[in-house]
DNA sequence: GCACGAAAATGCATAGTGTGCAATATTTGC
DNA sequence: GCAAATATTGCACACTATGCATTTTCGTGC
């Protein structure tokens, strides 16, 4: 167990240095916060600040969690139709985000409130479309996997589009977002025919 | 006429900036680049540099054309189906990138080499996807209206693929490379089903 | 032509960013 | 406890970006 502990702890002060941002963006807008004043919050110094976070962008974004190894398990190896078998992995994503509610909600607000996150936010998107990609690739024939790509950054706008609804309304159920993302995705095929 | 001539002089010297940029991220790579390099090749000060762009990365990618004019009337009135009559808004489109076609290849060379240019690129390109989920939504019903802005991203993303394979392909016509794009448009529209 | 005023370019000062490097501190396996 | 690996830190430095005051340029009306 050599990483094992040193991996926990490095993933703690990461989201140390994650929730100090947010809480300083919130509270003093985008412009106005510096390094230095999110490393002295987070109790580290400036140079380590940078050993976690290339800007203060990124450090407020993190990244998305990822998709879960068993979702993506089923979804590889499922047997329904590929919108239906997406419903399985886009809730164990929203799973994952429901569990930090309160703090997902803080960054939904802070992304419609401060534009200068927007190519942070579209940065920690690409490698989310990158994984979703590689997964879709799997369910895809021969004849339409060049398609992969294009089809990730589909679902994955179509999640950013969920996202926004569902963290902003108290009321809405995890399972009530989903299906609307499923419906709007299984309408733009009819669209694009 | 008083602006039309400044106008002209502030295009042209955000060309200059623009080119000079290239020029210098191909030679030297973009880590390498200076905005005190970039203005020193464009003959202006470097404080004159930043009254044009706000950093290095958006005057190395600058703003993709927008949808002519004409082009866009004459989508918003067309008769065909969707796909059919977006065939025209795309030919207009890639005809401007086509009088610029050595720029364009070389910028495409630059964005697949220089992967620090991603974000400014996709900044720039969420204003194409606003411009064009404005021209959409007017094609789109009532019910479908809602799907205007995914579906943006969804032709953006198509035509960003349509031209990296068309630009830096000497021998590719510029219809090809569209029908291409909305073959697979189509294909994606069976795949959502 | 010429003087006026708007727009653009510039110089300067300054706060903030991001990195390399070397020194120090901490943790881990033994 | 010790040695190696890893993480943190301080420091120096080049570069970024902006506000502000000044100068230059240029189109306009006389």
């Amino acid at each position: 167990m050599e990483t094992a502990l040193r991996e926990r702890r490095r993933v703690q002060t990461a989201r140390e240095i994650h929730v100090a941002a947010m809480e300083l963006c919130q509270e003093l807008g985008l412009e106005a916060v510096t390094t230095e004043a999110i490393s002295s919050r987070a109790g580290i110094s400036l140079r380590t600040f940078f050993n976690y976070f290339p800007n203060k962008e990124a450090a407020i974004v993190n990244r998305p969690p990822e998709f879960p190894r068993e979702a993506v398990r089923v979804f590889t190896e499922g047997g329904g139709t590929l919108l239906e078998d997406m419903r399985g992995l886009l809730i164990a994503q929203f799973i994952q985000i429901d569990a930090n509610r309160k703090l997902g909600r803080l960054f939904q607000a802070l992304l419609r409130d401060n534009p200068g996150l927007q190519s942070a936010h579209e940065a920690s998107m690409r490698g989310l479309i990158a994984e979703l990609k590689a997964i879709l690739a799997t369910r895809l024939d021969p004849d339409t996997d060049h398609l992969a790509d294009i089809l990730a950054v589909v679902v994955v706008c179509a999640i950013k589009k969920g996202l926004e609804s569902w963290i902003l309304d108290e009321d809405r159920s995890l399972s009530e977002s989903i299906d609307e993302i499923l419906a709007d995705l299984k309408q733009l095929g009819l669209v694009l025919r």
